[in-house]
DNA sequence: TTCTGTTATATTGTACCCAACTTAATTAGG
DNA sequence: CCTAATTAAGTTGGGTACAATATAACAGAA
């Protein structure tokens, strides 16, 4: 019992961990019945929002680099979700774009959100506008925090 | 534009998946330094905290199942961090317990979760009570709030 | 005792996640 | 114009995560 800030229980970081991993379980069942990943599916939001994007820019607004999102649009394309096409441009750059099946999907995930809410936040519906906030203060100002602290990381190399 | 609430930017879990990323980055080179990841670190910290424990009371503890657990242990099992031995009690149990290796890794680790708190709450020392307090019970709330649902989920079966 | 069901771990298969590397296309400098 | 950086995606390899299955050991009932 030499450490206490070494205690599971004290940890912060723990408690982030499990959450995430608890909050991907709730998505599961629902994500299943759409037949997508939640990692596909934060891709479909994207594309569902801006109708296409480069492979590039999916990263970027995912915070996933290319290791993850090569293969994961692979399998959305081949589920019929998606297309991909190099621009004649520069034919460096990918560009993915939603096929009519991709974008019928959006119906059927239009109840996904309103279902996680109910886990998330409180049953009673007249709360949940009060904690919803809270909590997105409340990471928006935790996320900012890390990503300074990366930032101030990766300059003094 | 059809539907706000599939709008990346108005979703909580996005948040929540987008800040374990960032706090696993966070981690990274300072775990690598202890030659462990995230996952073994949270391992090493039950075993530094209750010296011993079976692969059943690991798992419960850090909310993994077998399929992740085991071959987890067979690395820190490599790496020398810890030994296992079936129970002669009972075969089917197996017992982990930290080598003298992995017990001294601990004086290593003390520096850990000072170094995140920095990153992860306020640069400003005199903040960081306050922050870590409103944080933790925050995410002890939606913590309790998500399994619940998930019990409901898994009665209804 | 033998059959049956349960329990504890391990294994297999799919999908992330990221670091490091590769490949191909574009741009910039000489 | 040609070579040397730079850029955009893709690939490879190690390590989670988890569902589903397998295996072996234990426990209870007939």
């Amino acid at each position: 019992m030499a450490y206490p800030q070494l205690l599971l229980s004290n940890q912060l970081c723990f408690r982030f961990y499990a959450l995430e991993r608890e909050l991907m379980a709730a998505y599961r069942p629902l994500l299943n019945h759409l037949g997508l990943t939640y990692a596909q599916y934060i891709t479909m939001l994207y594309l569902w929002e801006h109708e296409e994007g480069t492979v590039g820019e999916l990263c970027m607004a995912l915070s996933l680099d290319t290791g993850t999102m090569s293969p994961l649009l692979k399998r959305l394309e081949t589920s019929g979700m998606i297309e991909r096409h190099r621009l004649p441009s520069d034919e460096r750059t990918v560009m993915v774009q939603l096929t009519k099946k991709g974008r019928e999907l959006e119906q059927k995930a239009v109840s996904v959100p309103e279902h996680i809410a109910s886990c998330l936040l409180s049953d009673d519906k007249s709360e949940q506008g009060r904690k919803y906030q809270a909590l997105k203060e409340m990471l928006d100002e935790t996320l900012t925090q890390l990503k300074e602290s990366r930032n101030e990381r990766e300059q003094g190399r």
